[in-house]
DNA sequence: GGATGTGAAGTCGTTCACAGCT
DNA sequence: AGCTGTGAACGACTTCACATCC
């Protein structure tokens, strides 16, 4: 049961799922059952309980879910009972705004380096924006601090004529996991993995909807 | 045929393939193969000619696809002949950083209004970050902005505690479409859409993969 | 009684394989 | 000869419905 393949789709739902439970947490409830976690994550009950069915069994029947339980168990299966070391090469608008973006450091990703081809230009705006500053490093020591830093994890945040080549040298120091903000398809070696974060795509998507959505109503 | 349903995954993919047909319409080709689009952009050949036959015949057979036309093509399925009108709630480190991501201004999109709760403190930083300055209103203009400058597209980039309330008051002005940065559930009345971008959700993902892949090899 | 866990049915999306054009 | 367009085969995901257990 544990190695039947998984949905991509059952794991951006579980991470769904944690998010609510933290939210109900904080309300001092302590069970919840499939239907009202569904309807709150605006999905199918059994489609909740066959997300969980891949891992386990979480439930209790008759009851529902200890919310604080199953929160702690979704996380596990996520990988979320460390924290990711990651860094950040292209510090422009939106790479500062990642660096000084609180829901990262919160808890289970954090930054622990910056680069960018022009380091000086970019230290005054960040050192302000910060609590702490940031020092920021030329691109030609990423293979060294990877090692240096334990870094897992490569936040691709520059134009998109760059991303290629800072996903090759990511993947020279061995940096397993990118996410690429920058709107470009980036290749990368078998065991490697890029997901991207395309805001534009998600926004044409809005666009067609809205475009044909007069036929419908 | 151009009624029957069509998958989401479809819209997502025919933006990616605008994206690369751009690219290499840039570099000077004028014809390509539904083989090629699909290398490019890490999909099946098949699925390349499927996504476009749901809308109409594109291609000349022995031949492929005129670039530019194509591109011109799905840009009109996608709804991109115009220019969407969107406003930005929340001015905070990411709603500045979207306020000046370039990318939005370039082609389909433009932010004509931007809101904050104190707009008085987002003021100086923003019109340092930007060429022109923004006016950053308060949100209780939102109905009456949203008539004046026909908004039909809302970004949130509030803190999540905020982000219903938001929503909630985008639904009155009649904005439809709704894109959502805060990590946090929103609901909506029928007829209205809202597309989430959280980055967290992917690197969850990221996250999980990377844990889990040891054991395939 | 009531909610979970799960085989089976149903729906949806992808890939194949080849007919049909140029 | 080569590449598109597409019905048919396949595979994957979602939903249903009910047996199971607290």
């Amino acid at each position: 049961m544990k190695f039947s393949k998984i949905p991509e789709a059952t794991i951006r739902r579980l991470s769904n799922y944690a998010r609510c439970l933290e939210e109900m947490g904080k309300k001092g409830r302590t069970v919840i059952s499939s239907a009202s976690l569904a309807s709150m994550c605006g999905v199918n009950a059994a489609q909740v309980r066959k997300d969980l069915a891949y891992f386990g069994e979480f439930g209790i029947r008759g009851v529902g879910y200890y919310i604080k339980d199953l929160h702690e168990d979704i996380k596990n299966i996520l990988g979320l009972n460390k924290k990711w070391r990651m860094a950040i090469i292209g510090i422009g608008n939106l790479g500062s705004s990642l660096l000084s973006y609180k829901d990262f450091l919160k808890k289970n990703y954090t930054i622990v380096a910056a680069f960018d081809i022009h380091p000086e230009k970019v230290i005054g705006p960040i050192s302000e924006k910060m609590g702490r500053p940031v020092e920021i490093l030329h691109p030609s020591r990423l293979k060294e601090v990877v090692k240096e830093r334990k870094i897992e994890i490569g936040l691709i945040t520059t134009p998109p004529s760059e991303a290629q080549k800072v996903a090759d040298a990511l993947v020279d120091a061995g940096v397993r996991g990118i996410l690429n903000f920058a709107p470009t398809q980036i290749h990368v070696p078998e065991g490697f993995i890029v997901k991207n974060v395309f805001f534009t795509t998600i926004l044409d998507n809005l666009a067609y909807i809205l475009s044909n959505k007069s036929r419908k109503g």
